[in-house]
DNA sequence: CCAACGCATCAACCAATATTGTTTGGAGAT
DNA sequence: ATCTCCAAACAATATTGGTTGATGCGTTGG
């Protein structure tokens, strides 16, 4: 599922997407101490339930979370390896020149 | 010019939003061989001159990028410290407990 | 001084995203 | 079986974001 070939752009875009929004960086936060299921993350962050459903889904989609199934309930849990994806992208993005290479427009 | 006190969280999402554009991803990529005018942007990703502006806009509200003035062309160039920010921010998101610390929900 | 140029800003419009409430379906528990 | 609980899926609405074309302002060259 969710198969989607992406180029690197569409892939940064896709992730820096996914980190620019309040609830999910809280989402993030809350998860940096361990995998949690939804109905924590419902109490915790005072979010109906739908609305927390439609941010993980996001993150997850992104790479960015990884969910397991126990029971009735629903663990998500931080993939550390979308995090070390990202630091590569915004590596690779740095100015390889110190300012003023040549200027256009004379 | 652009107050704005901001909080981490509010930081973070500046930053990631502004670079979660194609065409925002586009301009990056060029400024990293040296700083452009206007002028040259629109002619390389042949996009309409109040499109870039407004684009150009966002970068520098987050600091991604700053302009320089010269007679009738505005230069902009990359700020290599945003990425450097970017780089602090993402390290810290990275998960600190390996999976499965305590679970909830029992 | 005036016309042409380079860029920012604004308003209007359209597309994409987020929020809310409701519904559906799967897993226990009784 | 049935009831309860958890979470995903859906639909309707509200909000945000990006594009476009017009306008305005400073600069330069004639």
């Amino acid at each position: 599922m969710a198969v989607a070939v992406h180029s690197r752009t569409e892939r940064a875009i896709e992730l820096f997407h996914a980190l620019s929004d309040e609830t999910r960086l809280e989402i993030i936060e809350l998860l940096r101490k361990g995998e949690r299921c939804v109905c924590e993350l419902t109490d915790t962050l005072d979010a109906a339930q739908s609305r927390l459903s439609f941010h993980l889904r996001v993150l997850k989609d992104a790479g960015i979370v990884s969910d397991r199934k126990e029971g009735r309930w629903v663990y998500y849990a931080l993939d550390p390896e979308a995090f070390e994806e990202v630091g590569t992208l915004v590596s690779g993005m740095k100015p390889r020149a110190l300012r003023r290479s040549e200027a256009c427009c004379a």
